[in-house]
DNA sequence: TCTTGGCACTCTATTGGGTTGAGTGCTACT
DNA sequence: AGTAGCACTCAACCCAATAGAGTGCCAAGA
């Protein structure tokens, strides 16, 4: 028996429905009296004997009833799940919470925030990344001797800031002529242009520029450098919601599960693992491969702004949540995003 | 008897040292055995009872040792302390870890995540408020018809910028000029000063102004109209520290606290009351009134820039923590951190 | 061959009684 | 005042017994 009948996916189905609602081991009775398949306890012992023999659900011991495994769940969501969509009341809700703010950086955190108290999960949001942006503006100011306080805006209406240390002291004339200069070289070019010709012109000689340009390119050499996918392009929200999540009673598990939530490196790993994958990911238990989610499941959506894929949005949860509603969540979430941005 | 004898006020002490270092009720033949006092347990116990009378300890069942009250570590903290200043080893170590940063805004939050590290619980600092500090520079950038990028450049090196919805739109060429007016007029007040005037010349009669000072005026007075001390000005670190000390194990505990770390409003108004008292402060249990808090205790010092208070930092651990320590620790932290800005 | 009822078995969870140990409060003695 | 002694209380622990849920297997029936 490698194979799994129909009435052994109806009953996996079932079983685990039964126990995403109750939290309780699934006995041959309950499970009997549940599923519509007028079968006696006894028959459905045997088919449940089979679904352990797959690994797909176990009991915790002798005289309990089973629960699913990760396999379970991950067959559960590849095959067996209805994908119920969303009442229109639920849709028009999570729209009505999108559209609360207009600037594009608190849609997304109000994403994630609305994500997090309609699921009671934890929701999470990877914002886009920078290299899309264009840019728009920078400007070097002085803050003291070697310090020098770098701006930049891009045209998507967000500004990073960054304090420089120099090796050698620079007027506040220098600084402002290499930022025109600047300005007026990279003016609309995208970010990712911005960063592939800064490389290329520190490499060349720089005898061959003249001293502004080689303030400008050092400033912002420096300030290009340090800029990858980082802390802040993960949102999360509703983290507290996990603690009343009696699957994670758990302080050990609670500890190294808020510990990635203060570096936030493998959530946005994660994130941007599934941004490169068409659909909605989902990643159950250690399926993550990170052990700090061992024990929650992460279902995740790509959206895009023009019509190309800039970040996810997604719902960190027990393993035992119903996958069902989340993925519908989920899907809309990401999907009213994509139009609101 | 109402008063304390200083047999009591010794036995308090030990008592309350005890109960902190192991966590466990305080029975009469350990704290005659510990306290120097050469006293039979049976002497002890009728201390005790007058201890217990004056709701400085009580028992948690009929036969349990004793713990200190809210009351008990209140009369401690304030009689009975002895202040331990730190090992230069420590203040070395909290030096060091401080100056890896030079950044002013990083200074400060790297010393609420050195709070966390060096005492195991939650680290936290009010940061400077902007009233403080100088007007540098404003701009103004249109991002769409009607939505414009104010950004406001301090002189400590701080940027804060906020899009601004209008109800016209309004050119470039406009707001580059208001910006460029208020530049002038306002370069190098205090953010206090333009705020008084700003206030001022929003309810003089506009028609005595010119185009470029109205625009000016609307454009930044909404900009500041908002501002306020707000979630950004405290700075929390090591949270997740809480989640494994065994007197906050209860999980609505945690759940209370992590929403009010959440929305940090709580938080915002004590380390603000406690910028307002000279010196240490020290709030135990409900004592500081935010139900949140009613299971942890708080410990802030104030620190000062140019010789002016301007915010406060702070651990926030269990009602039973080892107050000496701590609060040698947030002291000297404070006052290097006046040194280091 | 599949299904089912029956039955023995296993294991957890709960209950209640008994014991231990820590600690108290009181009293009488020094 | 300080102390020793003693009776008392209470949580914690252990143990055995029991109840309940559920399983696995077998043999009979469709």
């Amino acid at each position: 028996m490698t194979e799994l009948s129909e009435r052994g996916e109806t009953l996996l189905k079932a079983l685990i429905e039964l126990y995403i609602t109750d939290g309780q081991p699934v006995g041959s009775r309950t499970l009997a009296r549940h599923a519509d398949l007028n079968l006696s306890p006894a028959t459905v012992r045997n088919v449940m004997s089979d679904l352990e023999e797959l690994d797909l659900i176990h009991a915790p011991h002798t005289s309990a009833g089973r629960i699913p495994t990760q396999l379970g769940y991950r067959f559960f969501v590849d095959s067996l799940l209805t994908v119920k969509p969303l009442s229109s009341d639920a849709v028009e809700s999570i729209q009505s919470r999108l559209s609360t703010e207009s600037d594009p950086k608190m849609i997304l955190s109000s994403a994630s925030e609305m994500l997090s108290k309609v699921t009671h999960f934890a929701g999470l949001i990877l914002i886009p990344g920078q290299e899309n942006a264009r840019f728009r503006q920078i400007e070097f100011l002085k803050l003291s001797s070697k310090r020098v306080l770098t701006i930049l805006i891009t045209d998507d209406g967000r500004v990073q800031n960054r304090v420089i240390p120099t090796e050698r002291e620079y007027s506040e004339i220098e600084l402002s002529q290499a930022a025109n200069y600047f300005n007026d070289v990279y003016n609309g070019s995208s970010l990712a242009k911005v960063r592939r010709n800064l490389l290329g012109e520190m490499q060349t000689d720089s005898d061959q520029m003249h001293n502004i340009m080689k303030t400008a390119v050092t400033m912002a050499g420096k300030f290009f450098d340090e800029e990858e996918r980082e802390k802040d392009d993960v949102v999360l929200s509703g983290e507290e919601n996990l603690l009343n999540i009696p699957d994670l009673c758990q302080i050990d598990t609670l500890q190294k599960l808020f510990d990635a939530f203060k570096t936030k490196q493998d959530l946005l790993d994660l994130l941007d693992r599934s941004m490169r994958v068409n659909g909605i990911s989902i990643f159950i238990g250690e399926e993550s491969g990170y052990r700090a989610l061992d024990d929650v499941s992460v279902v995740a959506a790509p959206y895009e702004t023009d019509g190309s894929v800039v970040g996810t949005v997604g719902v960190i949860g027990p393993t035992r949540m119903d996958y069902e509603e989340v993925i519908s969540i989920v899907d809309v979430t990401a999907r009213l995003l994509s139009g609101a941005l």
